[in-house]
DNA sequence: CTTGACCTTGTAGTTACTACAAGGTGCATA
DNA sequence: TATGCACCTTGTAGTAACTACAAGGTCAAG
């Protein structure tokens, strides 16, 4: 697979694939006889958990630990452990901030439903929730 | 209030309040005799709404869309209503790929515990979820 | 009456892309 | 055969959203 057909799939950019390999998050892949690089089916599955986890506000430095989780199948056990719980605990906080927003958003489509416009609460919803 | 004092509370550095105050984003407060800027309560939410959704990856556009929806509440239900169903459905999906990370992050302290190390499927946890 | 912690403005640097320029590749079609 | 056309290559420069730093003003405490 080329480049571009890579960047149709995933929805990540050719320049930004090309990014992530300058900087060493998705490996050069083996090029054509043309010199165009050519990509197999678990690029796609690497690109496309780095595009959902940057939408999720993950940074990269974030981002490369969870694919070093990933690629590192042999190491202990104790360092998986605990580098998944501190991940587990900023997803969990995530969700929490997330679902406080869920429910303000759910209430004032309601409130439009019955043409009660009444007042937005969406600040305080996200106020309450855990610190990132 | 001054400025570092509402950058400690809500973990928003100084130079970012005042970025944002160029933007727009949050409005200038009135200044003290020495011209040091002072706020009130209010601005503590906006900013702590902000950090927060930030977090969670939303863009700043999408961001201001939700702060003018909760400043502008004299505006029409229909338009508050297609707004507020259009960031649900963002909201929504992020939650779902929350959840599936949460789950992979914690099969795999499971695998640890049992001194079983297994193999990772974070990237395919995320792979499966809707698209951003 | 100075020291230190704060504030001011302005400018420059960082992260994570994103766009564009200048040119090479390869397939279809006249 | 040639000539578009869509694709690829590298490199450089621009953008969004901060972040850091410099040069200087303010003010309460010792």
């Amino acid at each position: 697979m080329r480049i571009g057909q890579l960047a149709r799939i995933t929805g990540v950019k050719s320049e930004t694939i090309r990014f992530y390999e300058r900087e060493g998050i998705v490996a050069a892949p083996p090029r054509t006889r043309a010199n165009y690089r050519d990509y197999g089916p678990a690029e796609e599955a690497r690109l496309n958990f780095i595009r959902r986890a940057r939408d999720l506000g993950f940074s990269m430095a974030r981002i490369r630990e969870l694919l070093d989780l990933s690629d590192d199948a042999d190491r202990s056990c104790a360092g998986i452990d605990a580098l998944a719980r501190s991940h587990l605990g900023e997803v969990e906080r995530k969700i929490a901030s997330l679902e406080a927003l869920r429910t303000e958003l759910g209430r004032m489509i309601a409130a439009c439903e019955q043409d009660t416009v009444g007042d937005c609460r969406i600040i305080d919803a996200l106020a309450g929730t855990a610190e990132p």
